[in-house]
RNA sequence: GGCGGCAUAGCCAAGUGGUAAGGCAGAGGUCUGCAAAACCUUUAUCCCCGGUUCGAAUCCGGGUGCCGCCUCCA
C-alpha cells in the first residue's frame, strides 16, 4: 500500500467557506487556479495585542496553512497600521514620536505571534511606507467624482456608490435611518468617510496636493492590498467588528478606484467576550497576549482560540483556559509517548490496519476543514488520533513504520496545519540526572522500591517526571 | 429606532431532518511494586409553547433570555 494518509490531491478537494458578502457557504474558486491572494487586516500598533486580535491572526494563520497544505500557492498580506488617531494621541501623551511607538509595538507583535506559532505573512506592509499609493488613490477618486476636499480633509462620497452597504447588508436608506448624529459638518452626508485627514499643528504629516495630512484608516488597506495582490483579492478577512464601516468603506473606495470587484470572499471571525461582555478597553476587561503568556502555555492559548468555530463568539475565562491547558496536555503526552515508543519499535513497514485507520482520520480531518474551516471538528479528529496512538503505544510489539506513520500524521495535521503539535526536538538530560535514572532502574531491579521512589521524587522536584513502561523508563519535563 | 447572531451535559463545544462528535472535570474498573500515562465503563433528548413531517436539537410561528454591529475597536 503506497497510500499516504497525510496527502490529498488539491484538484479533488473542495473547500467551502462562508462569504459575508453573499451570506452563503460557497466553494472556493480562486481568481487564478491554484493560487490564493489573501489579505488580513493587521493591528494598529499603538499597544500590545490582545487575545481578540490574536484570534484573528491565529485563525487565519490556520486558513493560510491549510490552503498551503492543499497545494495552493498562497500569497498572504497583513498590514501594520502605523499612523492613526490612536498613535497620534499616544504620541501626545508620552512625548514619543509616532514611528517610535509603532516600532516598539510591531516588535511586540512579532514576539507574541512567534510564541503562538503564527507564521509571518509574505508581506507586512506599513501604512506610512505607502503614502504615495494612497495619494494616488485619493486623487483618482477626486477626479472620478467619488471624493471631495474640504479644508485639507478629503471625504468619500458614499451615496454616489450605489451598492454602498452591500457587505453589511444594509441599504443606503437603512444606513441613513440608523446613522447617529454626525458632528462633522464638513461632510456632504453623514455616511461619507475620510480618505485623508488634514494635519493639526505639530502632528505627523505628509505633503499632498490638498495640503499636509495623513491617511484615513480605511484607505491603507485598499492601497496596500492593490499594490501587493492586485485589483481583486480572493480572500479578505478580519474581525466581525470591521465589517462595518471599515470593510464596507474599503469596498466602496477600492471599487470606485479600480472599477473591478475588490474581493471574492469576505471572511469575518466572531469576537471574544469576557464574562458575557464584549472585551473592550472602555470596559477595562482587555486581556493582552503578553500577559496571558505568563499564565498559560502558548499551545493552550492557541488551542483555546481554535477550539470554537471561528464565526461563533468565544468566551474567555480562567476556567476555560485551564481546560485548554488540560486538553493540550493530552495531545502532547500522546506524541511524547509515541516518540518514546518508537525507540523500542522493531524494524518494519507500517501495519496496513493502522494506515487504513489513519486514512479514515485524514478524511474526517479534511471534511472538517473543508467545511468552512471547522477547527473545532478538526481538533476532535486530532483527539481520535490521540486515542489511536495511545492504543498502538500500548501494544507489546509495533513496527517502526507504524510509529512513524502515527508521528507523521500528527506532524502534518496537528503540526503543519493546526500548529498545535510542536516538531521533533532533540532533548537531552544532564549526565547527573541520567545517572540517577540508571541508579533507580537498578534499585527497581533489586526491588529496593524505597530508593527508587526517593529518586523519582527527587527528580520530580527538579521538574523531571519519570514514568515506567514495558519499554523502559520514560521521562518528560514538567 | 435599523440590521444581525446565539441558547446543546458540572464546564467548553461540534452537530441544519432519521433517535446527540470531541475535550476538561467527576465516578467505577483494568494495568502498575507504587505512581504516572493509557485503556474500558459511566454522566444530556438539545431554553419554553405551538406547528409542519412517518420522523426535528436541526424547518416554520410565537415567547423568554443573552450578545454583537449601526461610533475608535480584531
Amino acid at each position: 500500500m503506497s497510500l499516504d494518509p497525510t496527502k490529498r490531491d488539491p484538484r479533488t478537494t473542495t473547500v467551502k467557506l462562508y462569504n459575508t458578502l453573499t451570506k452563503n457557504k460557497e466553494e472556493l474558486k480562486t481568481l487564478k487556479q491554484g493560487e490564493v491572494k489573501m489579505y488580513v487586516c493587521g493591528p494598529t500598533v499603538y499597544n500590545y495585542i490582545h487575545i481578540g486580535n490574536a484570534r484573528v491572526f491565529v485563525f487565519f494563520d490556520v486558513v493560510r496553512r491549510y490552503l498551503h497544505h492543499l497545494g495552493y500557492k498562497v500569497t498572504y498580506v497583513q498590514n501594520f497600521t502605523d499612523v492613526d488617531d490612536r498613535l497620534i494621541n499616544a504620541s501626545k501623551e508620552t512625548g514619543e514620536s509616532v514611528p517610535e511607538i509603532a516600532e516598539r509595538y510591531i516588535h511586540a507583535y512579532f514576539d507574541d505571534m512567534d510564541a503562538l506559532g503564527v507564521k509571518r505573512a509574505d508581506v507586512h506592509p506599513r501604512a506610512t511606507e505607502h503614502i504615495a499609493e494612497m495619494i494616488e488613490a485619493v486623487q483618482t477618486l477626486i477626479d472620478k467624482g467619488y471624493a471631495y476636499e474640504r479644508n485639507g480633509d478629503v471625504y468619500f462620497r458614499s451615496l454616489r456608490k450605489k451598492d454602498y452597504g452591500k457587505l453589511s447588508h444594509q441599504s443606503l436608506d437603512e444606513l441613513k435611518a440608523g446613522a447617529r448624529i454626525e458632528v462633522n459638518e464638513q461632510k456632504e452626508h453623514p455616511l461619507d468617510f475620510a480618505l485623508w485627514k488634514a494635519a493639526k499643528p505639530g502632528e505627523i504629516s505628509w505633503d499632498t496636493p490638498w495640503g499636509p495630512g495623513r491617511p484615513g484608516w480605511h484607505l491603507e488597506c485598499s492601497a496596500m492590498s492593490r499594490k501587493y495582490l492586485g485589483d481583486t483579492l480572493d480572500i479578505h478577512a478580519g474581525g466581525a467588528d470591521l465589517c462595518f464601516p471599515h470593510h464596507e468603506n474599503e469596498i466602496a473606495q477600492s471599487e470606485a478606484w479600480t472599477d473591478q470587484p475588490f474581493v471574492r470572499y469576505w471572511l469575518h471571525n466572531g469576537l471574544i467576550n469576557m464574562r458575557n461582555e464584549k472585551m473592550s478597553k472602555s470596559l477595562g476587561n482587555v486581556k493582552y497576549v503578553a500577559e496571558l503568556r505568563k499564565e498559560y502555555s502558548s499551545a493552550a492559548i492557541r488551542y483555546f482560540l481554535l477550539s470554537v468555530h471561528y464565526r461563533n463568539p468565544l468566551q474567555f475565562s480562567e476556567e476555560i483556559m485551564n481546560q485548554a491547558e488540560g486538553s493540550v496536555e493530552r495531545i502532547e503526552t500522546a506524541v511524547t509517548n509515541l516518540r518514546h515508543r518508537k525507540q523500542a519499535a522493531l524494524e518494519g513497514a507500517p501495519a496496513e490496519e493502522l494506515i487504513a485507520a489513519l486514512q479514515s482520520l485524514s478524511d474526517q480531518f479534511y471534511s472538517a476543514m473543508n467545511d468552512d474551516f471547522n477547527t473545532a471538528n478538526a481538533i476532535s479528529v486530532i483527539f481520535e488520533a490521540v486515542k489511536l496512538a495511545n492504543e498502538w503505544v500500548a501494544k507489546p510489539v509495533i513496527s517502526r513504520g507504524s510509529a512513524e506513520a502515527l508521528l507523521d500524521w500528527f506532524d502534518t495535521f496537528g503540526g503543519e496545519v493546526l500548529g498545535l503539535v510542536r516538531g521533533n526536538k532533540e532533548e537531552s538530560l544532564e549526565s547527573e540526572i541520567e545517572a540517577l535514572i540508571q541508579e533507580r532502574q537498578q534499585a527497581r531491579k533489586d526491588r529496593n522500591f524505597a530508593r527508587a521512589d526517593a529518586i523519582r521524587d527527587q527528580l520530580l522536584n527538579r521538574g523531571i517526571i519519570l514514568e515506567d513502561t514495558p519499554q523502559g523508563v520514560r521521562w518528560k519535563r514538567k
